[in-house]
RNA sequence: GGGCGGGUAGCUCAGCCGGGAGAGCAUCGGCCUUACAAGCCGAGGGUCGCAGGUUCGAUCCCUGUCCCGCCCA
């Protein structure tokens, strides 16, 4: 196979290998600070957990990001694109644990500098499997600058932050209720829970009210936490209990005597306008709680089973606990009801265990200080958050934030750098460990054994993975990114918590752009996942239909706004495209001779006088669309890119555009060798326009291309005005092409049989526009299988034939025996309904004086126009008929 | 309960400032026309969720309403 000749269907297996290892032994996506920050373009990867493997969200995600850098890498900027990983505290330690188990033995029997050893041993090993991937799907990262969120850099960074915010207060250690992970027996933070519609019960239970007959209705959905209670509240309003408030009531089960207290909180309306107070076990109770002053009693251990304060219940698991509870409260006669009651409990995200509030002293942020701030930087435009609809949730979170609980009762992730004096208890909270206590001096001192939130670190990955707390060369080019590319469900986890570090620690915005994308669902709209079976492997189906066929699909649904409802026919329709673009550079390569090089727009101005019709189009065609790809892409309308490459590449350039030049070649002459040049110099501009979007292919093609220099990744983008405009070649072949779809459907419509060939004479009285069908007699006969096309201002006008009418210029098409008049006379008197609807349609509307009073006078006039227009074909084509009749 | 988004062809979706509803896929008919049958040529298919309102004119703007999805509590 010669360098112009390539296979029939393209083959992306071996293409892909070859070109992916061809970028990275040139280094083509190295960035470089010398460059300089003038054109700096630089993205942050969303760092992909450590422990994941690609799947649909990924790709979606990274192509976009790869669409963009490439873009702006043949743009000439200065581009860095950032890869790397999250070291996912609970999940990558829960994946290591397993392995222990698995073993036979336990993250505890190890003990943990062995364990944290062990999980670095994974990581080494089969961590970080998904930057392989990534490299797979084509993403044109510096992988040299790869970085990992507990890298030494990074944990200084980490450190650095910590220390600073504590130092002003912003981070402290407090006794507070938290959500709580009886599984992963770990504190979580607010988004870490998730809400979800349960099945429970609401029990009525009876609390005797002392020194009296009297007793109170409580209602709860979780009577187990009543051996932690210590009040029940009523509303103060509440006529039915006024008398009470102030007066005691005995626990049921335990016996202890506890307040009868007023608080607005309760609902009169929930049950019976009696709750119980459990400060040391629902958020809402705690609160209570402080405003009363009332004791916290805490009844469970870490793992959910209660404790001593349960008294004869302790040593129960929490549901066992309810269980058991329940009976007792029926035996005792103390449950007056039990109702089926549908409520919202709080599940772990990771573990999936229901959570539990949870009295234990943590980490927090006081974050408002912080998020006052990244508020101001998105109301004021620093921030640009794409769609903008996300705005107002991105507002609505902000400005209702609340304190950030960072310390996770982990073995894996970033240890809190504080230390304990054993002798005095003073907490020393440095980057490194210090000598002495700074109080007492004393040197016996114990680190925290708490590890931070995982999205702590993630939070400062914008400046922490460009060098902070050291003032380097790639932050200095590349702070702040340009844009954050990721889907809306870590807004909060990950943008907000970006914004906040990157404005308190930087002083200015971490990106100017934040680009939300779709989630990726399965075709009927659900999400997906292992249990429903309804994955779909990206891997699998880069196998199955090329990457760049699946980069594509990606790319050409995500619509701003909308969910991503992925099908395997989709991503095989554009495998097709994928192999049409494939054929059309075969077409074209085996028509060059080897040594065309692409016109310039000095060439093409020069030339345009000698370039045929076809040329001029294909070259203002590719102009404008260059215009609108840049433009789409400039405003993340990625699937309006993609969509509008698709339709230039297949409907323009290979149905018109080849075709025509399939006749101008093969007619030969000195124009051949423009031809030629100007099939290159679409070719090449194709390759250019999408390779953002399919890299591979359109690679391997450049490499073929004559005159194509150097790598494609690193060529420069087509700009509007590399190709030259023509208005007026494009309205002659929108004619021309009206012309031939008008003979081809009259063919198709009549049964005339393909390979007959007819005469089409058309009559029109514009000189104009029959210049136009004489200037491209040939090219109409090529595509329309006809032996002549003639023109005349004037009849004759041809018995037997069949009609059209384009633009007011009657085509005829003589027929002479081949013709079925009944048939004709059918199809005409359809197209002569069409035209009087038409007639019709547009005749009312001028009939309506409110319409010509009040309508612009511009519409006014068009829709003027457009009547005479319609008039006269509705003429046409009744005389048509009206002749034909005769025949008949 | 609060907020956001969506309901347009069989399916998935596009429709900028209000001016006769579009694409891809699927379907149907005809073609091996020397790049491509993963292709070529042609065709059919819509009460723009429903009800009001504003307007000369509404898929588009406003109000109400019904579904679906997501987020927050």
């Amino acid at each position: 196979m010669t360098d112009r000749e390539l296979s029939r269907v393209y083959e992306p297996t071996s293409v892909e290998a070859r070109w992916q290892r061809v970028w990275a032994e040139e280094q083509l996506f190295r960035a470089d600070p010398q460059k300089g920050r003038e054109r700096a373009y630089c993205i942050v990867i969303p760092p992909p957990n450590v422990t994941g493997s690609l799947h649909c969200g990924h790709a979606l995600n990274n192509t976009l990001q790869d669409v963009l850098v490439r873009y702006h890498r043949m743009l000439g900027d200065n581009v860095l694109w950032l890869p790397g990983t999250d070291h996912a505290g609970i999940a990558t330690q829960t994946v290591v644990e397993r392995e222990l188990i698995k073993e036979g033995t336990s993250r505890k029997e190890l003990g943990r500098d062995r364990f944290v050893e062990r999980v670095w041993r994974w990581k080494e090993q089969s961590g970080g499997r998904i930057l392989h991937q990534l490299q797979r799907l084509g993403c044109s990262c510096d992988w040299s600058r790869e970085r990992f969120t507990m890298d030494e850099g990074l944990s200084r960074a980490v450190r650095e932050v910590f220390v600073r915010l504590h130092r002003e207060g912003l981070v402290d250690r407090d006794e507070w209720l938290v959500n709580w992970d009886p599984a992963s027996q770990t504190a979580i933070s607010d988004l870490e829970v998730e809400h979800k519609e349960v099945d429970g019960h609401l029990w009525h239970v009876r609390y005797p009210v002392v020194g009296s007959d009297e007793g109170v209705v409580v209602a709860t959905t979780r009577p187990e936490t009543m051996l932690g209670d210590t009040a029940v509240a009523v509303h103060p309003d509440d006529e039915r209990y006024r008398h009470l408030v102030g007066r005691e009531v005995e626990l049921p089960l335990v016996g202890r005597r506890i307040p009868v207290i007023a608080d607005a909180y309760v609902d009169v309306e929930f049950g019976t306008g009696v709750v119980k107070i459990t400060p040391a076990h629902d958020f809402n109770d705690f609160e209570v709680g402080n405003r009363h002053g009332l004791p916290r009693i805490n009844v469970l251990t870490d793992s959910g089973v209660i404790n001593q304060n349960g008294g004869v219940y302790a040593g129960l698991d929490r549901f066992e606990a309810r269980k058991v509870v329940v009976r007792d409260l029926e035996a005792g006669g103390f449950l007056v009801k039990t109702e089926p009651h549908r409520h919202s409990v709080g599940h772990a995200q990771r573990s999936g265990a229901v959570v539990e509030p949870f009295l234990s002293i943590q980490w927090f942020v006081r974050i408002k200080a912080l998020a006052e701030p990244a508020i101001a930087a998105v109301e004021q435009g620093q921030i640009r958050i794409v769609p903008q609809q996300w705005e107002s949730t991105y507002f609505h979170w902000m400005r209702n934030i609340r304190d950030w609980c960072i310390s996770r009762q982990l073995w894996w992730g970033h240890r809190i750098p504080a230390w304990y004096c054993q002798a005095c208890g003073h907490i020393n909270v440095e980057t490194d460990e210090p000598a002495a206590c700074a109080a007492c001096g004393g040197g016996d001192l114990v680190q925290e054994t708490d590890v931070l939130d995982t999205w702590f670190s993630s939070g400062l990955w914008p400046f922490s993975t460009l060098g902070w707390p050291d003032r380097t060369p790639d932050l200095e080019t590349w702070y702040p990114t340009s844009v954050l590319v990721t889907a809306a469900d870590i807004l909060f986890f990950w943008v907000a918590r970006m914004a906040m570090m990157g404005l308190k620690f930087m002083r200015e915005v971490p990106f100017r752009d934040v680009y939300l994308h779709a989630i990726v669902t399965d075709e009927n709209g659900e999400k997906m996942s292992k249990t429903r079976g309804n994955v779909i492997d990206p891997l699998d189906m880069m196998d199955r239909f090329g990457t760049d066929a699946f980069r594509f699909t990606l790319a050409a649904y995500a619509a701003q706004g909308r969910n991503i409802r992925l099908s395997e026919s989709r991503i095989e329709g554009y495998r097709n495209f994928v192999n049409k673009l494939w054929n059309a550079a075969r077409f074209t390569l085996m028509n060059l001779a080897g040594d065309e090089t692409p016109l310039s727009r000095e060439e093409q101005d020069a030339l345009a006088d000698r370039l045929g019709l076809p040329e001029r189009w294909i070259l203002s065609r590719l102009s404008a669309v260059s215009r609108d790809t840049a433009a789409a892409i400039d405003d993340y309308r990625f699937n309006d890119a993609a969509m509008g490459l698709y339709h230039f590449v297949w409907g323009e350039f290979c149905d018109w555009y080849l075709e025509l030049s399939k006749g101008s070649l093969g007619r030969g002459g000195e124009g051949v060798v423009l031809v030629r040049r100007v099939l290159a110099t679409a070719l090449g501009g194709i390759c250019r326009l999408l390779h953002p979007f399919t890299p591979f292919v359109t690679e391997e093609i450049w490499s073929h291309l004559p005159g194509a220099r150097g790598r494609l990744a690193v060529a420069a983008f087509p700009r509007e005005a590399d190709f030259r405009a023509d208005p007026g070649a494009e309205e002659e072949l929108a004619f021309v092409s009206a012309v031939v779809g008008e003979v081809r459907k009259v063919r198709s419509e009549l049964n005339v049989p393909p390979a007959a060939r007819v005469e089409v004479r058309a009559v029109s009285s514009d000189p104009r526009l029959r210049g136009f069908i004489e200037a491209s007699s040939a090219s109409i006969a090529e595509l329309c299988r006809a032996e002549s096309v003639t023109t005349a201002a004037k009849g004759p006008r041809p018995k037997g034939a069949a009609h059209a009418v384009v633009e007011g210029v009657d085509l005829f098409i003589p027929l002479l025996g081949l013709l079925d008049v009944e048939a004709e006379v059918q199809r005409l008197g359809r197209e002569l309904k069409k035209a009087d609807d038409d007639v019709a349609f547009l005749a009312g509307r001028l009939a309506n004086p409110s319409f010509v009073d009040r309508a612009p006078p511009a519409i006014v006039e068009k829709e003027r126009e457009k009547h005479a227009a319609a008039f006269a074909q509705r003429e046409k084509i009744a005389a048509a008929l009206e002749r034909l009749r005769e025949l008949a």
